[in-house]
DNA sequence: TTGATAACAGTACGGCCGTACGTACTTCTA
DNA sequence: TAGAAGTACGTACGGCCGTACTGTTATCAA
């Protein structure tokens, strides 16, 4: 334990939790050195001693990031029973995610993945390493769901983690582009359909 | 008709699609006077003469991939029969597009629109003008495959649209994430499952 | 023919950015 | 106790960018 590296810490995470709200609503590209800066009312040069490079800071703010979403998602749906009530569990922790407004642009990985998807590097392998966590843990939930037949076996786990994740993703861009939280509501009644038990598929 | 004008359209056009091929590559933030002037080989001073600032520019770039997208997916598709065929026919299209690398990184519109969902402004507005269009044509025709019969009335038409918008999008990310085309065939199964009549529901 | 207009090219200026140093103070280590 | 390491801040430099300004040439209208 040294007490000099942990007294920098909380400022460190602190760089790194508004680099990532600046990220979510500019995207990580736009994050400078000098705007995070401005955002916890420090000077450049004190950023810099926080982390040495920009990419540094970015790589920072991606971590942060990851830790919220976990914490904002992932841990909340742990109280539902796994399978298709853990499902459901996270597309419902996830929409309230975003309409809280945890990151002010929305979901972070969502505004930033479709700007470094074409760029490698160390950021856009910490971005995609999120995501395959993200759609493995809903793969093996609904992987779950699909063996006990609460799932119709007529889509793998994988085609129903991707499918949700597709649309989440636009219900979060709707939601942008509308300024409304409907298509939030909209996304979660479509979810909800795709996600009916086998015997429910044609209700009437 | 002035042949002064006329005779600067070419360059304009050429200059517009370049900005267009590198914005789906680095998002329309980073595309900068210099960098579309170095890739047609002219001085920044020509750029600028051809567009009168930068957000002139930018939009221009979003008109010619918008008329690169209508070009390229949605005119190709009208062969098709109107209802379920010309739904699969214009996600066949997109596909085609994405694969074909008319752009260099993908889908433009994907590519930016969670750029600018957050920030208002022109140019936000004609993304989003696009993307209103896109999901209006795929809406339509979903309608008319509903009121046939040829698809399950469960999902009204604009979550047709929605839905297939979504997996659409989320393809082309896993593709350029991937470097590999088989998020594009994956996509294209679930969408053709998901746009089965509905007497094929069940087929066992 | 003359003057206006537009396509081009060159140059220059101010702004923001990333980074490299230099410095003072605190904390751990040898 | 001396030195290394880390935080924190100030300053300065070079680079890229957007834009303004000037000038040249070709076209059209009067």
């Amino acid at each position: 334990m040294d007490g000099r590296r942990a007294r920098g810490e909380p400022r460190r995470t602190a760089l790194a939790q508004h680099a990532a709200a600046l990220a979510s609503l500019d995207g990580l590209g736009a994050v400078s050195i000098a705007r995070v800066a401005e955002a916890v009312g420090a000077p450049k040069s004190s950023v810099q001693a926080a982390y040495p490079s920009k990419q540094h800071l970015q790589l920072a703010a991606v971590g942060a990031a990851t830790d919220t979403f976990v914490r904002e998602v992932i841990v909340p749906a742990q109280v539902a029973a796994e399978g298709n009530d853990r499902l459901k569990a996270l597309v419902a922790a996830w929409l309230a995610y975003v309409e809280r407004r945890v990151f002010p642009g929305g979901c972070f990985m969502v505004a930033n993945l479709a700007e470094f998807d074409s760029h490698d590097g160390p950021i856009r392998d910490a971005l995609a390493r999120g995501r395959r966590q993200w759609l493995r843990t809903l793969e093996q939930q609904a992987q779950i769901a699909i063996d006990s037949g609460e799932l119709d076996p007529l889509l793998t786990a994988a085609q129903r983690a991707f499918e949700i994740d597709a649309l989440l993703a636009a219900a979060n861009l709707d939601r942008n582009l509308q300024a409304s939280d409907d298509a939030l509501c909209a996304a979660a009644n479509l979810i909800e359909l795709r996600l009916r038990p086998p015997d429910l598929k044609a209700p009437r």
